[in-house]
DNA sequence: CGCCGATGTTAGTCACCATTAACGTCAGCG
DNA sequence: CGCTGACGTTAATGGTGACTAACATCGGCG
């Protein structure tokens, strides 16, 4: 929705608490109180929009994994997934993992769960590869990419996309490949 | 101070807007308009705090650089600062790339300014050990190893401290070897 | 046509919050 | 002793912002 996607950028930009709901109905065009005739409130709007990422998320790794033939394959799928989503939608990434405090708690809960299912996601797939490396490891080492890849709302503009991409892509697949090697 | 370090932690969990002066003050045991016997305002504060974390990242990297004795040493000190500053200081490290935008205009540049100083450091010595490698893409680099070492504050707790500052110095150093093998 | 539900609008209302005012306390020192 | 400067405190004050109320507009459909 048009609403959600103008939200996202002005979260990102200047924080939930920083954006006033006149704002984000300026940014659309309609003027203030008109957003309650779509969202209950501003917390409910913040609720959707990250319910909707981790939704996203999770189902397009879920598939990724299940329709790849080996977990080289699913682990360079699910890196391919994320990148893409990070490079079209940097603002909603940005909002994803600052703003979930934020979020009242029926939906913060469900998120939460997704977000663990995404990342167990990662973790299975990886411990396929490192059967020797220890599960908290491989946690550690998922949000560790996560970082790298996420980072591309901050270098922005540096390297066109298509570059960007496969920059990424071989930087998170070398940092996953020496989880075996070094001592704990 | 401790009125920074409690300020770090509120602002890191809530976001700059989403803390209030009084919060501040409870934090550190006075009650709200104490503060202002310290500070001459909110984002007075907020520019204190990242101006002095912008020093220190940057001091610290102009010396460790100074005195390694070649570009690989020089690699590796820049990974451990950065990795020492980040576990050690998580909320700064949140913070500090979260809210430049409400650091009031003075004192934005200069630390910008550091910022970009800090940046440079790192990108001269990757270009030493990378010379084929054309600068914008050793600056996309490495924005996406600070997001790799800044997500300890996201994986907090998932393996002790020493433990984890070995698995992010691994996958970086690999993460950064890499750049010359790939098309751009 | 005339009702209705979706969607907006503009004026409150009420709480919160940064900042300031006015007023103590008290340690150190002449 | 009595001043002074550092540091706190509790009341304004003024602005902002989420949310509600009361009031249009209007396309569709009986």
């Amino acid at each position: 929705m048009e609403i959600l996607d103008a939200a996202a950028q002005l979260f990102a930009a200047r924080g939930f608490h920083g954006v006033s709901i006149e704002d984000i109905g300026g940014a659309v065009g309609v003027s203030g109180p008109a957003l309650y005739r779509h969202f209950s409130g501003k917390e409910a709007l913040l609720a959707e929009m990250l319910l909707d990422v981790s939704e996203r998320l999770h189902a397009s790794a879920a598939d990724r994994v299940t329709t790849a033939p080996g977990p080289e394959a699913a682990l360079d799928a699910l890196l391919s997934g994320q990148i893409e989503f990070a490079l079209s939608h940097p603002s909603l990434i940005t909002v994803h993992d600052r703003e979930l405090g934020n979020v009242p708690e029926p939906a913060r809960r469900q998120i939460r769960r997704l977000q663990r299912l995404y990342v167990e996601e990662w973790v299975t797939v990886l411990s396929e590869l490192h059967p020797a490396c220890p599960p908290a490891r491989l946690r550690a080492a998922t949000h560790a990419v996560f970082g790298l890849l996420n980072s591309t709302p901050h270098s922005a503009g540096e390297l066109p996309g298509e570059a960007m991409a496969r920059l990424l892509l071989g930087m998170a697949r070398t940092a996953l490949a020496t989880l075996n090697d070094d001592e704990s």
